[in-house]
DNA sequence: AAAAAAGTTTAGACATGTCTAAAAATTTAG
DNA sequence: CTAAATTTTTAGACATGTCTAAACTTTTTT
């Protein structure tokens, strides 16, 4: 049996791994995870007796065949939920992840099987987030984050990278939400920040919000 | 903050105290949950600091106001989720106990409220069970369990006590379900045990099903 | 190529929840 | 009303998952 805490350490490792290359290191999760290096430290240890990841000390991580299958599942569940809950429960894009957090622990093959048919098998979360398949494959899509489309290009938002209330709070504060057109108006190489605009308004944003924001140029 | 296993041990001292009277009795708290007495008594002093308990040493134990509100809360949890299960998701009514098991302890106020509403404010679970309100009220049923009835009373199967797989599987087999008419023909006096009619067909059920059978007589 | 800095692991502790075996209290019988 | 049986509690242990502080590797600087 995989535990809570396990299903957690597995889907960060993951989630850590597809933003970059090559091993996870213990630090990094510590941090996606809100832990200490000593807690990541134990806890690899133990999958790696659970054959769930491949771990070499002072090496990084990463997972097995078995453990990416697990975190994968996780992360099914996870996309699955907040689907419903915005779909069905009408709750806020902004609103869900916290409490996805905890229904992506629920364990039944069955009930997994049974809400994604109830959801007509979403491809996509309410992020824009792509939704794994019962057989773990990933849908993909050809979108570029905002910060590395070039000046004067037109896009589409297809999704978000984030899924955190403030993250999400503050671009439907900046009216952007999925399917919304944006034009790249000027990008400032100070600080990479970049002029956009949405409508016939202009903002201006930091790197770090545009970077998670993935379009679809026109 | 209340763990999941306080909330097991909540609903279980909720459970037996609605099917019995005055203080209830360490092992049966360890009967229902399926655990140690050594493990109940030192749960019991837990609950008791936290204030969610009245325990005397010896003398059994009962809910405070703030233990019963929780406990009320998690069984009202388990029957929406076991409604939304077999109403939504297509789910028999013998599956559904062993899931709600897990989703009863998923903490967002909200999320209860809006799948309250989205099922439309259930008063009953697929098995009869009354659905507490927000508020905390239970629902009350003028029926009695089957073996009370007198022979030769006609009635209508409004519920069950029980929701284990094996119980109704059995109750299915028998042609038996919520809204079932039931004539009691015979009380056996040896044994309790007593024949019935549905439809056309005789049937003869011990005394230990037709306890958790509730009837509404016609 | 040391020395300093950064990253990682170990040691030891603690909280939660569980268990078995032994001790203590209560209930039931004789 | 004592003695036996039953119930309940305590003692001591263990598993999981977490922490801080100290020790150990690896990487970066000088
Ligand atoms: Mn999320
Ligand atoms: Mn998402
Ligand atoms: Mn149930
Ligand atoms: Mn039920």
């Amino acid at each position: 049996m995989i535990t809570l805490a396990e299903e957690n350490y597995l889907k960060a490792i993951l989630s850590i791994s597809l933003n970059s290359d090559g091993k996870v290191s213990t630090n990094a999760i510590a941090g996606e995870i809100g832990t200490s290096a000593a807690s990541v430290s134990d806890m690899l240890k133990k999958l790696q007796d659970k054959k769930l990841v491949k771990y070499k000390k002072y090496k990084g991580v990463s997972l097995t065949k078995k453990g990416n299958s697990f975190a994968t599942s996780v992360i099914r569940k996870h996309r699955l939920w907040e689907t419903f809950l915005v779909n069905n429960l009408n709750f806020d894009w902004g609103e869900v992840h916290y409490v996805a957090e905890q229904l992506e622990h629920i364990k039944s093959e069955e009930l997994v099987d049974r809400l994604d048919a109830f959801l007509d098998c979403p491809k996509f979360d309410p992020h824009g987030e792509p939704i794994p398949t019962k057989d773990g494959k990933i849908p993909t899509t050809n979108t570029i984050p905002l910060n590395k489309l070039s000046e004067g290009t037109n896009g589409k938002v297809m999704g978000v990278t984030l899924d955190e209330k403030p993250f999400l709070d503050y671009l439907t504060k900046l009216n952007i939400s999925i399917g919304t057109e944006i034009k790249l108006l000027e990008k400032i190489s100070f600080d990479q920040s970049i002029s956009i605009k949405i409508g016939n308004t202009k903002q201006h944003i930091s790197n770090d919000v545009a970077k998670h924001l993935l379009i679809k140029t026109n």
